[in-house]
RNA sequence: CGCGGGGUGGAGCAGUCCGGUAGCUCGUUGGGCUCAUAACCCAAAGGUCGCUGGUUCAAAUCCAGCCCCCGCAACCA
């Protein structure tokens, strides 16, 4: 069986972040599961190429820049530095790492932007739609949720303007005839069908401009620059212009063989947009082509999300930024074992602290590192007495021999289908038949009789081997430790998925002992509770008296309270104030019965911005006190007459 | 009728597509071993497979209905 990808090239990307937060553990996962598949490829003997990078553009970098009074481009390079130390501290073997702020990327968007204009791919139309300037893109009415932003749940903005459109629509066709027919070209198969969900509704065209009074941070239209380019458009691309662009030998070379690993919240942009946007550029090949330049698709690898802290012990990781810091805390193969291990590629998983300690101690530090130690240590101990004894190996050594090339096997397969999980079920399958084997054979036994030096000398052979295959089958997903077991095995060759077999013992006098891989952790006296929480947020700014005084805050009766329909936490409350009677939305369905509030009498924000929730538009804002799960309404402790100014 | 995932020994999960003795890891208990990181190996205890009904010789598995949990959508104005 051959590990080798088609042609052994193999180019893998991940998403390209954006640097608008520190990096966690949803890009870390990402980023690990990629590192993991370079590592492998590199192992199976591929030329690899290996790319992650930042996406800066956009109107929130720019704002944040503006707010912390610095240059977009400053704070973009502050950022974007976290995730590239982030990833060395990880030790991720990225062969590139690019930003959509860098020259080489915006040449590439610029010369396909225009390759597209050229084509009448795009085209200049005015559109009037309802926009929201949170997502910096409009939406249609079948989107919009009762006059709000989907994803905002702020009221969206009648604009019409001019901007440039590509012609996504003319491929609508196109791409659901060519996900029915290809399979393949989307992992798991569930995310395939997601896509062609997609494409039973019309395929809208594409906005991929955004004025430049509206948004300066961005890359500017060839064609036109009083537009720069809508970030999508820009931030896809990157997966071509850190080759080069098309035309450079790096791009002829790698990318037929491009893979893009993404989270499912970006399977849209990935599996609709980009593979349209391609087509029409003509960076695909064309169907029944033999065109060897180019891929049919860009396959998408997709997995899931991880959840936190579901567990009623869990006294564990708060968020995803803390997860992330536990890398710290146990070491990267650690982490990398237990976020590999755990979530089967594809899935959703929870995260916890106790499940990665205890995958620590019970595969890591008792199946594995005790079998190194344990073996080094017969070896070096044994070793000696029967240097220059011929071995006389027998079925049970044959046997590892045999399970060793199925598991590597297994592995392989495992691997094509990004089923990570499954591969370290197979390698710790084959851990557990080594542990076994020690005990089936018993070379401390062997040692004692001088009879059965040949015996004792295959044994120690088939050890030294194991481990050895080991060091190698290890790499990918514990490197750190692999390259240890390789080093006490005084195996120094470049790890290779072909040195992977059985049946070539070494010099045992080579071998080193080697103790504590992975230290178990003691989980009687647990490691103190992580970062602590931080309560409910710093005191904010200071306000003026002033300011204060602009609020108009009212003592309000309720006079009816209906759960808003759909919704999860939202009462659509009918209050008073005065003569006054207004209707007034609140997110406390989970703490309070509607009925329990009428006739209560409350405290809300009178002079606030109507908004539109859940369809409902609030005329005021309901004030309550919250801490964690706990939330309490305002209340009076005497009585006031609705409408009261409150002070 | 918004989308999706799930309910299987104490914990976490597999098995469900294609019906036929309910399996794995952790934990517990007993034993073995002494090479090893209180580890490793063997064995045992422990389950009305969420509920109800149906199909069937036979249901964790198929069908119908119901209950519950968790993500996201998706909001705490």
């Amino acid at each position: 069986m051959s590990s080798r990808s088609p042609d052994g090239v193999f180019y893998l990307t991940t998403p390209i972040y954006y640097i608008n937060g520190p990096p966690h553990l949803g890009h870390a996962y990402t980023t690990i599961v990629a590192d993991t598949m370079a590592r492998y490829r590199r192992l199976a003997g591929d030329d690899v190429r290996f790319l992650t990078g930042t996406d800066e553009h956009g109107d929130k970098i720019a704002q944040a820049a503006a707010k912390a009074g610095e240059a977009p481009q400053a704070l973009a390079d502050r950022n974007a530095k976290a995730f590239r130390d982030q990833w060395d501290t990880l030790e991720i073997t990225y062969d590139d790492f690019i930003r959509t702020t860098e020259p080489r990327h915006a040449r590439v968007v610029q010369a396909i932007l225009q390759t597209l204009f050229e084509r009448g791919e795009i085209y200049f139309g005015k559109y009037g739609g309802q926009y929201c300037f949170g997502c910096e893109r409009f939406y249609t009415e079948k989107e919009i949720v009762d006059g709000k932003c989907p994803d905002h749940q702020t009221p969206l903005t009648y604009i019409e303007e001019e901007n440039y459109f590509f012609r996504m629509s003319a491929y609508q066709d196109w791409l659901r005839r060519y996900l029915e027919e290809h399979p393949d070209v989307v992992h798991p198969d569930r995310y395939r069908n997601e896509l062609l969900g997609f494409l039973r509704e019309p395929l809208q065209d594409l906005s991929i401009s955004r004025p430049k009074s509206r948004l300066q941070w961005g890359i500017p239209l060839p064609f036109d620059d009083r537009f720069v380019t809508y970030v999508w458009f820009d931030a896809l691309l990157n997966y071509v212009s850190a080759l080069g662009g098309p035309g450079s030998d790096r791009f002829r070379r790698y990318w037929p063989h491009v893979h893009h690993l993404i989270g499912k919240d970006i399977l849209k942009p990935h599996g609709i947009y980009w593979p349209c946007m391609l087509k029409a550029a003509g960076l695909l090949r064309e169907d029944g082509s033999a065109d060897a330049g180019l891929p049919g698709f860009a396959r998408l690898r997709v997995h899931g999300y991880w959840t936190l802290g579901g567990g009623k012990i869990s006294k564990s990781v708060g968020n995803v930024v803390e997860a992330l810091a536990l890398t710290g805390k146990y070491g990267n193969d650690a982490f990398r074992y237990f976020v590999l291990r755990e979530m089967p590629f594809g899935q959703d998983a929870s995260f916890s602290e106790e499940a990665l300690v205890e995958r620590l101690n019970a595969e890591l530090a008792n199946d594995l590192g005790n079998l190194v130690s344990r073996a080094t240590t017969m070896v070096v101990t044994f070793g000696a007495a029967v240097a220059g004894t011929e071995p006389a190996p027998g079925d049970q050594d044959r046997a590892i021999r045999v399970r060793a090339e199925e598991t590597r096997d297994a592995v392989t397969r495992a691997m094509d289908q990004f089923a990570f999980q499954r591969a370290l079920v197979e390698i710790w399958s084959f851990i557990g038949v080594v542990n076994r084997y020690v005990d089936a054979t018993q070379p401390w036994a062997l040692a004692k009789d001088p009879g059965r030096r040949g015996r004792l000398a295959a044994v120690l052979a088939t050890l030294a081997d194991a481990l050895r295959y080991l060091g190698i089958v290890l790499d990918p997903f514990v490197p750190a430790a692999a390259a240890r077991i390789r080093e006490a095995m005084g195996d120094r060759r470049p790890p290779a998925l072909a040195n992977a077999a059985g049946g070539r013992p070494g010099e045992l006098g080579a071998v080193q002992r080697l103790s504590g891989l992975f230290p178990r952790v003691d989980t009687k006296a647990p490691p103190p509770a992580s970062v602590p929480v931080p309560a409910a947020g710093p005191a904010g700014a200071r306000v003026t008296i002033d300011e204060f005084r602009r609020l108009d805050l009212r003592v309000a009766e309720i006079l009816a309270a209906e759960a808003v329909p759909k919704s999860k936490k939202l009462l659509k409350l009918t209050v008073r104030l005065g003569d006054e009677t207004r209707t007034m939305v609140a997110g406390i369905a989970e703490h309070y019965r509607s009925e329990a509030l009428v006739g209560r009498k409350v405290v809300v924000v009178a002079n606030l911005e109507p908004a539109t929730l859940m369809g409902v538009t609030s005329n005021g804002m309901v004030l309550a006190g919250s801490s964690g799960e706990a939330l309490a309404l305002l209340a009076l402790d005497r009585d006031l007459p609705a409408g009261a100014k409150v002070r």
